[in-house]
DNA sequence: TAAATTGTTATAGTAACAATAACAAATAGA
DNA sequence: TCTATTTGTTATTGTTACTATAACAATTTA
């Protein structure tokens, strides 16, 4: 799953948990309401329970709920949760020791350039609450 | 190869060829100084050929050179034309016709963020050219 | 104790990728 | 014209990664 569907996805159950944020859903319920594996999902909510983000019940009757208004959740921290990858995947060359100098230093050159632009996108994810794409989305 | 890998790669290639521009250097010298296959050098110098960055010169004695000062040439110009793909990977789960459409929506949502994000990017490479590159790498 | 649910590992099939080789087309120069 | 050389592209082969799902231990409720 790429980082950009995990990202929906994980989006998509959130908001599907914010319809009715006092009641524990399943992950067979919410994965059958989007259209996703249901062990798949799984993997994905217990990464954003250990963020804090949703509430795991395990056993009888158990599933997941959101552990926060969904104002207090952005995408920035569910995208950081989920893809240990980052964005703009950083892999330059890797680090040769054949290499020439000058190649070296482009490498560290791309290396710093990837770093500011992972930055700039995560500035932008962190404007983003769950309750603004669900305002824009329902 | 990964786009950022295609990327620093290509650079490296041009870096060595703005050394001595008015020298044409074929595919084995330049692979040998960066370390890389020099048949895959070649498929990414030929893109770059058809950009109209680098001059291709067939047969004997034959190779490349840059076509173009390397203060005009900017990275953004080289990305795109080696990436076909783009650089946030805007793969949101298809548009499955059994998606709810909610689900939908969130999908457009996060098309319109990623292409958003693809414009920053390419408009913070168009600032950087080759040049400011070796200046800062030699 | 029984039923249900998460969290994690395993599995098997498929697709993507990497590194290289191979070779037709083109070209320069003898 | 012939030969050597070089690009541009395709093919090959082995490996890695990914996908989708199943399985099941651990946990929990009743």
């Amino acid at each position: 799953m790429s980082a950009s569907t995990k990202l929906s996805t994980s989006v998509k159950a959130l908001s599907y948990l914010a319809l009715e944020p006092e009641t524990v859903k399943n992950s067979t319920e919410i994965a059958g309401s989007i259209g996703v594996n249901a062990s798949k999902l799984r993997s994905l909510l217990s990464v954003l329970a250990k963020q804090g983000i949703v509430e795991t019940i395990k056993g009888k009757d158990g599933g997941f709920r959101l552990s926060r208004k969904c104002s207090e959740i952005d995408l920035q921290e569910i995208y950081c949760g989920i893809e240990d990858r980052k964005a703009f995947h950083l892999d330059v060359h890797s680090a040769d020791s054949a290499e020439k100098n000058e190649a070296k230093k482009i490498n560290r050159f791309f290396n710093a350039l990837f770093s500011e632009i992972q930055v700039d996108i995560e500035n932008k994810m962190k404007q983003i609450t769950l309750q603004s794409i669900i305002q824009k989305t329902q």
